[in-house]
DNA sequence: TAGGCCATCTGGTCCT
DNA sequence: AGGACCAGATGGCCTA
């Protein structure tokens, strides 16, 4: 159940080998670490270990990278919240990832017409799912009424007026997803480790992470401030307000070496539902 | 070379 | 209806 291994984390970043990692707890629950560390990687590992084992072909007796096979990993993915959402979960109905099974005649084209054109000048042609004979596209012809709906629309635009549409929905969501990396990278900023152009950046699993802990770290450390405020003034100082100290957590971050001088009090785990991302990880 | 991380495409679903 | 959000799939790059 070893999502996150604060050693790999250490072993790719010299940074991270010493000072905050080394000390604080790195808190996440269980589930998110499931979720953030996603089927993904393990349907990778999966495609890789097949590849290299030489068992592309259609055989997935062993190892299946279906969606719907029930590997064992699979028994750690939370359940969706959303009905039949996503992709190649509904059903069993996906297919392999054999060019034969692949798709609508529809797709087909785009894919002639933006392999050849060029998706957009930005587009990392060839990569990504891009043009994959993909599972959700066969489990789309199996999809809801609403679905169907927009298709018979869809059906009902000109090739070039699907193709644009598709550049704009692709567009769209790399606008989305840059917007997305910004934030990570302002997240970033403000974290308490080391920056600079030779140390290699945070992963974003990491950073999110690590913000997670610094806020802890953060409002731990102004809770006991809190306490020994009281016990200075011993109740007297009515006038204390917990905001006089709020301002902390939302100024400018503590420097690395402030953090990590943080007493050991304040780097361990706080609360109940808190689980050490693996005992061998953070046994200080 | 395996594994980690990432960008991108894509279809489905939700929201305004 | 259109856009935002989500998650699966895929291939590239990098490191140990």
């Amino acid at each position: 159940m070893l999502i996150i291994d604060q050693r790999d984390l250490s072993a790719r970043s010299p940074v991270l080998r010493c000072g905050f990692w080394e000390r604080a707890p790195l808190l996440a629950s269980t589930e998110a670490c499931v979720k953030l560390r996603g089927p993904r990687e393990r349907g990778r590992t999966l495609r890789k270990l097949r590849l290299s084992l030489g068992a592309m072909d259609s055989d997935a007796s062993l190892v299946s990278s279906r969606p719907s096979s029930p590997e064992p990993d699979d028994l750690f993915l939370p359940a969706r919240s959303k009905g039949s959402g996503g992709s190649g979960f509904t059903g069993g109905t996906v297919s392999s990832s054999t060019p034969s099974d692949c798709p609508p005649e529809l797709s087909a084209e785009l894919r002639g017409a933006m392999g050849a054109a060029g998706a957009h000048p930005g587009d990392k042609l060839g990569g990504g799912g891009g043009f994959k004979s993909s599972s959700s596209s066969t489990s789309s012809s199996t999809s809801s009424a609403a679905a169907s709906s927009t298709k018979k629309d869809k059906k009902q635009m000109t090739e070039p007026e699907l193709q644009q549409l598709r550049l704009k929905i692709n567009s769209r969501e790399r606008k989305r997803m840059h917007d997305l990396n910004i934030a990570m990278d302002g997240l970033r900023e403000v974290m308490p480790y080391a920056h600079g152009p030779s140390v290699r950046k945070l992963s974003k699993i990491a950073t999110l992470l690590l913000a997670r802990n610094y806020i802890l770290m953060l409002t731990n450390s102004l809770e006991e401030m809190k306490r020994l405020v009281s016990e200075i003034y011993g109740g007297h100082h009515a006038g204390f307000h917990p905001s006089a100290c709020g301002g902390l957590a939302h100024s400018a971050p503590l420097p690395a070496a402030r953090v990590n001088a943080a007493p050991a009090t304040m780097l361990r785990p706080q609360r109940p539902g808190d689980v050490q991302l693996g005992a061998s990880l953070y046994e200080l």
